[in-house]
Formats: C-alpha cells, sequence, structure tokens
DNA sequence: CTCAAATGTTTTTTT
DNA sequence: AACATTTGAG
C-alpha cells in the first residue's frame, strides 16, 4: 500500500487504498470492470466506492448494490454507514433476484400487472416447488406414461430453466443439458408450455421468471425502463464472474439512462457455471462494452506467498482467463508451505482433519478461525460425528436448507395458501399431509379450489374418509386469513405439529425446527414479506438455532458456500477424482476446468495454514470412477515445490509450535488406535 | 382404481 | 433424504 495523502476536498478517508483500489473508488461514471483477485480487497474497494459516491453527494436511494447473497448487502452497508452515516443503508442492495421481486412487485401494484403476466401478489417458487408443478404438468400431459425413458421432473425443469437463461431454443437446452432426451423434444416442449400457463394461472415464479421477466420488461417497455433505470444513477455489481446471460443484461439495462456501471469479480473465481453462470461476462466485458475502463487488483493482503505460489499454480492451470498473478508484500516469517495429507480413507481423514483442527487451537488459532470445506454437502457426514464425539463445536454451511426440510415447508405450505389461495403447489404439499389423500385425489380437490368460487366448504367430498379432515385445513386456512402475522405462523405450527409424530418417526427432531420457525417470522411485520425473504434469501438451518449461539465453532461448509470468507487455518477434504472433481465432471474439460477454479476458491480462503486431504480409497459409489489420484492437482505446474507431501498418521505441527498432536486425550487414543489399525 | 407402506437406490454445487 | 418400484389393502 502506498501512503499516499487522500484526495483532496474528499470527506471519505482513501489512505488505507492501494491505486489500483483508489483509482477504482474515485473513477468518474462510466462503465467500468474491475478484475479484482481473491483477497485483494474487493469488498473494501466496493464499500468506499459507495461512500465516496455518497459522500460527492450522491442520492442513496440512486445507487443500486446487486451482490450475491444478502449477508454480502448488508455486510457491506454497514461498513459504508460507518463511513458516512446512515444514510447508506438507504441504498438499494441485494440479489438480483430479491431486487427483480421488489420492482415486479411495485410496477406490477402501478399498472404494469398485465404486462408482467402477475399481480403484485405473486408468489416465488423455490427449485423444489417448481419442480413439483412441472412434475403436475408431466402427469396431467401423461407424457412418459408408457415409454420408460421421459426426463424427470428435475430433468425437464433444468431444461426449461436452461434455455430461460442462456436464450435460445429449448432444443439447444436439451442438447446441452442431456442430448440423450433431444428424441423426446416434441412432449419436452409440451411440458414448457403448459408449466408456464400454470404458473401465470397461479400467480407462481420461479427463480428463472424473476430475472426473465424484469429483462423483458426493461427491454421492450420504454415506461417501464424509464421509471426503474431512471432511478439508478449508480450501478454496482459484485461477482461479476457469476451472473448468467439475463443478469447480465439487467445490469446493462439499468444502467442505460445515466451511463454508470461498475462491475467488480475475478473470473478465476466463477463456480456457477451449473446455474447458467457465465464467465464470458466479465472476460467480454471490455470488448462489448467498449471505451470501458479497465482495473486490476492484484495485490494480495490475505494470505502468506506460500499459499499464494499454490493458488498462483492453479492460476497457471486455466486455459482461459486475464493474466495476473497474485503477489504479497508482506513478510510472513517462517510461513509453511500448503501440505498435501495423504490418508488412508474418510474415516482417517476425518481423525487427522479432528487432530490438526485441535493442533492449531493449541497454537492459538481459535475454532472461530478454522474451517473445513468440502466440495459436495454429504461429504463432511463421517468428519460430523468425529467432531461430535471429540466435543468441536461446529457449524455448517452449504446443503440441505433449514427451509428446504420436509416439516418446515409444510407450514410455509399453509402460509402460502393464506397469501395466494390460487398456489397449486402449495395446495399439493398440504392435502398429501392427509391420510388417505394420494397425486389423484389432491389434484381433484385442486380443481375445485382453483374453480370460480374457490373451496369453502368440504361438502363435495362428504362421505370420504378423510373428509372431517379436508374441513378442518379448510377452516384453519379461513381462521388464518384474518390473524396477525405471529398469529398465522403459530396456528399454522401448530397444525402441523399435531401431525408430526404419525408422519415423521423421527420427529422429537423436527418439532424443534418448528418452535425456531416463529421466531424467524417475529423479524418480519407481512405475510408476504416473510415468504418472499424465506424463497430469496432462505436462513441456513444454523441461523435458526441462533439462540445457542457460540463464539468459537468451527466452520464446516460447501466451497461453493465458502466463496467470499476467510480463516486463518483451512482443510480442505476429499481431493480425490470422483469426489473433488466432482464424478459428473470427469469427462468434460470445461467441467473439469470449473472445478479447478472451485479448487481456486478453496485455496484462496487459508490465511496461513493450508492442508489438503487426498484420500486412498472412497467406499461406494460404483457408478463413479474414485481413483486414488486427483487430476486437479496433478495440472498444477510444480506442484511438488509448493506443497509439502505429508502421510496422514503425522500432522505438522503449525507455526513450529506444540508437536502436532491433539491435546484431547480421547482423541489421541482414537487416532493411537486408528493408526495401529492401519498398521496390520 | 387409489393409496400407503416397505424396500432399494442414489446423493454436486444454489438464487 | 428423496426418489422409484413393488406389493398389498381397501
Amino acid at each position: 500500500m502506498s501512503g499516499r495523502p487522500a484526495a483532496p476536498g474528499a470527506g471519505v478517508d482513501l489512505t488505507g487504498l492501494n491505486d489500483a483500489q483508489r483509482a477504482a473508488v474515485t473513477a468518474p461514471s462510466g462503465f467500468h470492470l474491475v478484475v479484482a483477485g481473491a483477497g485483494t480487497g474487493k469488498t473494501r474497494t466496493l464499500v468506499h466506492r459507495v461512500a465516496w459516491l455518497l459522500e460527492q453527494g450522491a442520492d442513496p436511494s440512486g445507487i443500486v448494490l446487486l451482490t450475491f447473497t444478502r449477508r454480502a448487502a448488508r455486510e457491506m452497508l454497514d461498513r459504508a454507514s460507518r463511513m458516512v452515516g446512515p444514510k447508506a443503508h438507504r441504498v438499494q442492495g441485494g440479489t438480483f433476484h430479491a431486487y427483480a421481486s421488489r420492482v415486479l412487485r411495485t410496477l406490477a401494484r402501478d399498472g404494469f400487472a398485465e404486462r408482467i403476466g402477475r399481480s403484485g401478489e405473486f408468489t416465488v417458487m423455490d427449485r423444489r416447488d417448481a419442480e413439483d408443478l412441472v412434475g403436475l404438468v408431466r402427469n396431467d400431459l401423461g407424457v412418459g406414461a408408457g415409454g420408460r425413458r421421459f426426463p424427470n421432473k428435475a430433468t425437464l425443469l433444468k431444461f426449461i430453466s436452461r434455455q430461460a437463461n442462456a436464450g435460445g431454443s429449448l432444443q439447444d437446452a436439451v442438447d446441452a443439458v442431456n442430448p440423450r432426451f433431444l428424441d423426446d423434444l416434441d412432449g419436452i416442449e409440451a411440458v414448457a408450455r403448459a408449466y408456464a400457463a400454470r404458473k401465470q394461472q397461479a400467480d407462481l415464479v420461479d427463480y428463472d421468471d424473476l430475472l426473465v421477466l424484469l429483462r423483458d420488461l426493461l427491454r421492450r417497455d420504454a415506461d417501464a425502463r424509464a421509471r426503474v433505470a431512471g432511478r439508478c444513477q449508480h450501478v454496482l455489481v459484485d461477482e461479476y464472474q457469476d451472473t448468467n446471460r439475463v443478469q447480465g443484461h439487467i445490469a446493462a439495462l439499468l444502467a442505460t439512462a445515466h451511463g454508470d456501471l461498475m462491475v467488480v469479480g475475478d473470473e478465476a473465481q466463477s463456480i456457477y457455471a451449473f446455474r447458467g453462470a457465465r464467465v464470458e461476462n466479465i472476460l467480454d466485458f471490455p470488448k462489448v462494452f467498449a471505451g470501458a475502463r479497465v482495473t486490476k487488483l492484484e495485490a494480495n493482503y490475505r494470505s502468506t506467498q506460500p499459499v499464494l505460489d499454490l493458488a498462483n499454480g492453479v492460476l497457471e492451470s486455466f486455459s482461459v482467463g486475464f493474466d495476473k498473478r497474485l503477489y504479497t508484500e508482506l513478510d510472513h516469517k517462517g510461513a509453511e508451505r500448503p501440505m498435501l495429507v495423504e490418508v488412508a480413507d474418510v474415516g482417517q481423514e476425518a481423525d487427522v482433519v479432528v487432530a490438526n483442527v485441535l493442533a492449531m487451537r493449541e497454537a492459538a488459532i481459535g475454532l472461530a478461525d478454522q474451517a473445513v470445506l468440502f466440495r459436495a454437502a454429504f461429504h463432511s457426514a463421517v468428519l460430523e460425528s468425529a467432531l461430535t464425539r471429540a466435543g468441536i463445536p461446529f457449524r455448517k454451511y452449504g446443503g440441505l436448507r433449514f427451509v428446504e426440510a420436509a416439516h418446515i415447508k409444510d407450514v410455509l405450505s399453509l402460509l402460502r395458501l393464506v397469501a395466494n389461495p390460487r398456489d397449486e403447489v402449495a395446495w399439493l404439499r398440504v392435502l398429501s399431509w392427509i391420510q388417505g389423500i394420494g397425486p389423484k385425489t389432491a389434484g381433484r380437490i385442486i380443481d375445485a379450489a382453483l374453480a370460480p368460487g374457490g373451496l369453502s366448504d368440504a361438502d363435495a367430498f362428504a362421505g370420504r374418509a378423510w373428509h372431517a379432515e379436508l374441513e378442518r385445513l379448510i377452516d384453519l386456512l379461513r381462521v388464518q386469513r384474518d390473524l396477525p402475522l405471529h398469529r398465522q405462523v403459530d396456528a399454522a405450527v401448530e397444525y402441523v405439529r399435531s401431525g408430526l409424530d404419525a408422519r415423521y418417526d423421527d420427529a422429537w427432531k423436527r418439532e424443534r425446527d418448528l418452535t425456531a420457525l416463529p421466531v424467524l417470522a417475529d423479524r418480519y411485520d407481512s405475510l408476504d414479506a416473510f415468504l418472499a425473504d424465506v424463497a430469496l434469501d432462505p436462513p441456513e438451518a444454523a441461523d435458526a438455532e441462533a439462540d445457542e449461539e457460540e463464539d468459537e465453532q468451527l466452520t464446516l461448509s460447501t466451497v461453493h458456500s465458502a466463496k467470499g470468507l476467510e480463516w486463518t487455518g483451512v482443510q480442505v477434504l476429499r481431493l480425490a477424482d470422483g469426489q473433488f472433481p466432482s464424478g459428473y465432471s470427469l469427462d468434460d474439460p470445461d467441467a473439469l476446468e470449473e472445478e479447478r477454479r472451485l479448487l481456486y476458491v478453496a485455496v484462496t480462503r487459508a490465511k496461513r495454514h493450508l492442508l489438503l486431504y487426498q484420500p486412498r480409497f472412497v467406499e461406494g459409489r460404483g457408478s463413479f470412477g474414485v481413483g486414488p489420484g486427483c487430476v486437479l492437482l496433478e495440472e498444477v505446474p510444480g506442484l511438488d515445490d509448493r506443497v509439502q507431501r505429508m502421510i496422514g498418521r503425522a500432522p505438522a505441527p503449525p507455526d513450529g509450535g506444540g508437536d502436532g498432536l491433539p491435546s484431547d486425550p480421547a482423541a489421541q487414543e482414537r487416532l493411537d488406535q486408528v493408526l495401529a489399525w492401519m498398521d496390520d
């Protein structure tokens, strides 16, 4: 960092920034790409940019800050407000999806409902809901009833989603996702059409609709564009490498009125191709918007040089990308090289990870400064039980979310019916709860509910075994309408709780979650706001247990969910073909390149201590080629100079202190047992 | 014909 | 934990 004084007259302190960061922060309006390598102060730069704009007199509500998660937006605006005061909180911020949802709702309530095809009270479906609706359509059309190879609902939704965010024809989408099903194109097209019609009829949108509806409106409707883009004096986009085509269009359209668009990202960290992210958005930005300014941030403030050496090795293995190399100006004396730890199997992997967690804690690296990362959420299962046995508290991110659990969806479906009685997907879920009602009967009842007049009582179904239950449900929904939010949630929770034992054999465990739900809902003042947030930014399971918050907890996370975060000590599990890289990507060069970017993300999370585990055997999973090697690592140039190879039994002492062995006698004993068993 | 229970298989990543 | 498939009850 240079010690240059702040620009004269600027109220925001810029002295802590390096030249490149300051150039980005104080740049004049225009199209601007900031290429920010991992740990180069990207967030810091964005925060200062927002503060600087405000200090220059920008209207906070004219600034739009689009981020990857709501948490990222909140953190940035908190930091900006510490620099320039509370007005920073009036900046428009959030994910593309949340922003689109807000804008579409406002426009729909303001005369644009017809053009959007939805009311201002539309319900947002998560992926599972969308799949369920596709499943309904699939059944109704009777496609694939006879022939067995017609795609299932999840695959169908992938085709539809691909077309939505890649553009082009449905045929192209099928070809890209799974060309095996090209023969069924007619049936797939029928499903896609019917799905679109059913969504509109039920006032539902899926994730893709939020983006596509907004993009199309901004593109085709000058009125809407004037209203929305007219308010966007300054548009800032974080994590631009993970935007898809539609998001790229929206960002550009928002900036059409005032011409100020700053996108920030790192093409080497593009890890959401499966969701339609296009690295090309960031790579081609300077070409697409001729005259765009480009600023590169390369000075790293996070990691030691040995960690950066490995990161640079991964960078060198990429076939595309901006020419860049991470370096640090700090002198980390005696910094150790990352360790590549060979373990026999996943059981030993878990034991050695536990041993190293404890060893690092001995060396004064608290649990909150440590993380264990993995490719897929279920990879941590063995480790989780080892941690529990060793008495190490942890928080897990990624994988199944709290609101995706079946019993939580039950409650939310009830609430959704209160908010939107046309919500077919919610009806299906709620009706299936009643014993004796399966898909067929549910379909008939839904038809009655969606017919003009709705379903005011269960009289039409008198005589059936489940008649009384249906009556109880309809009564509940009627009563619900007039209650305040917290009573609505309580009543829905009570209804679900009453049937919990009959429906789930682990009811006791789920009971706890149900108590957490009213607490989450308490933060909102309307049911609509609560439901929209739950669909667009679902709280993690860990958030729901906030009451037993512990400061000193180890973080377990998928690599995807770890994006943007950092820890002093990081351990990465399962670097073996079929695990990390995923078995799905082994025979596809583009997918493998994305796995390598994922490895790059994992490696660059570490400040100081980095351990990579390579199991020689992973049980099961016959369909995946699990090898002793890892093609990701094999392609890193000069790997042996960049890492220190270890055998799992001898965890190295971090920082030269301690002997690297666990201080907990029980853990030590278990480790000894495992090592002894391996010698047999 | 409809649904439920039991069984076996298969688990990527997420707005 | 969710899916498909099978089998049996009503």
